[in-house]
DNA sequence: AAAAACCTGACAATAAACTGAAAGCCCCCG
DNA sequence: CGGGGGCTTTCAGTTTATTGTCAGGTTTTT
């Protein structure tokens, strides 16, 4: 694996990086924010830990803006023990994982391993859905290699269809979907979405189950 | 979402599942391994919340029996501050990622959708009837390939045959399923839906039985 | 042949869904 | 810190599908 090290402490990244490269990982170290901005512009990592706290900005600006180019590369956040908060803003920005220091480096090791794991079984499945071509983890969707651009509610709702292909989903699951943590809606949202939906990628798949719900067709 | 929390405390779990109700998710709570192992045959569920410190025994045996059966479904372990190697144990026996107990709600709820990203859809059972392809979670019904829909209240009239395949049901009976109690229904409607389901998917299926009901021969 | 039971096309009322447009919100940029 | 642009949410008027009922016809039973 390629690994990119985003740390300023001196001690503590060479810790790093001497553990990980003794695993048999290759690691670049960078040391500010805009030296790991340039190494993503170059290089394929296949994990980058991040420090949130660095000298020259704050590391959670990174980790949006890595994940709003579309790129999935695992990413686990290195954070202060009492830090929560960016912790969650961190895991909500798109971060795979923390580790919360000082942390055993054996800890680290098996995260990485965690980490790793997950992402190696299936590096970039593109499912077909209809004359769709769906790549989930880029969030691109496309037909007969044309592009198609959706917006993060139009691609969450879309990604509800996909997830259970074929099923009825009702109105409040969908709500459920699109607003995780019970923030409640009072209008016929959902409606207007799969309107959008449709005017965007339907050629007949997404139909209405009047009373019950919607259901996306996948064949 | 549906969610499996195996946790023995019972304050905690209360907590954690209430948390997790207001959320909008489905969740079982199980307070032991046996009970676990048990709701896992039965159903599919889209996450595990894991509490590895259980009376009956180590929750990490559960999770490396769940993960050797080849299931991937996304496991969150629970676990004591100073239980860092079970943390690690955890993690290379196929967790997806931990809590620290004691652990700030809102955590838990980061936790639980950055997790849920990427949870995927899950396989139905489908019912043959006659040469009608059923499948009741769906509310899907197809006969060589092509889609049968019907209205809510065909479904429901359909649903009442196919939970008493071969039996007569009389009117009252399907007027009972089709509306709430007491609601008096004054004309023939039975025989009207009766007839457009017939129109929709009788092959034979539906018979009447003079005087005393409808029946739908399922072979 | 009359009565009972059932079938089915049509219809108006109702309920649900659709969609264009306006208002609100948020983030980014200067 | 104010303005602009894009995204989101709400609203309201319109369109569409479903529903329950009836009426007249058909089949079965006696």
């Amino acid at each position: 694996m390629r690994l990119l090290l985003v740390e300023d402490a001196a001690g503590l990244g060479e810790v790093i990086r001497d553990q990980i490269s003794d695993e048999g990982h290759a690691v670049d170290w960078v040391k500010n924010l805009s030296y790991a901005d340039a190494s993503l512009q170059v290089t394929q990592y296949d994990l980058i830990l991040l420090d949130l706290m660095l000298p020259d900005g704050n590391g959670i600006d990174l980790l949006k803006k890595i994940r709003e180019s579309g790129d999935t590369t695992p990413v686990i956040i290195l954070t202060a023990r009492d830090q929560l908060s960016d912790r969650i803003e961190g895991l909500n920005a798109g971060a795979d994982d923390y580790l919360v220091k000082p942390f055993d480096l054996s800890e680290l090791s098996a995260r990485i391993a965690a980490v790793s794991r997950r992402y190696s079984g299936n590096p970039n499945p593109i499912i077909k859905v209809g004359t769709l071509d769906v790549d989930l983890n880029k969030h691109f969707i496309s037909r007969e290699g044309v592009a198609i651009n959706l917006t993060a509610r139009e691609w969450a709702l879309f990604e509800a269809f996909i997830q259970h292909p074929g099923n009825v989903l009702s109105k409040s699951q969908l709500e459920d979907h699109l607003y995780a943590f019970g923030a409640e809606i009072e209008s016929n949202t959902i409606e207007v979405y799969v309107s959008r939906l449709r005017k965007k990628l339907d050629k007949g798949q997404l139909e209405t189950v009047r009373g019950l719900g919607y259901r996306m067709r996948s064949s």
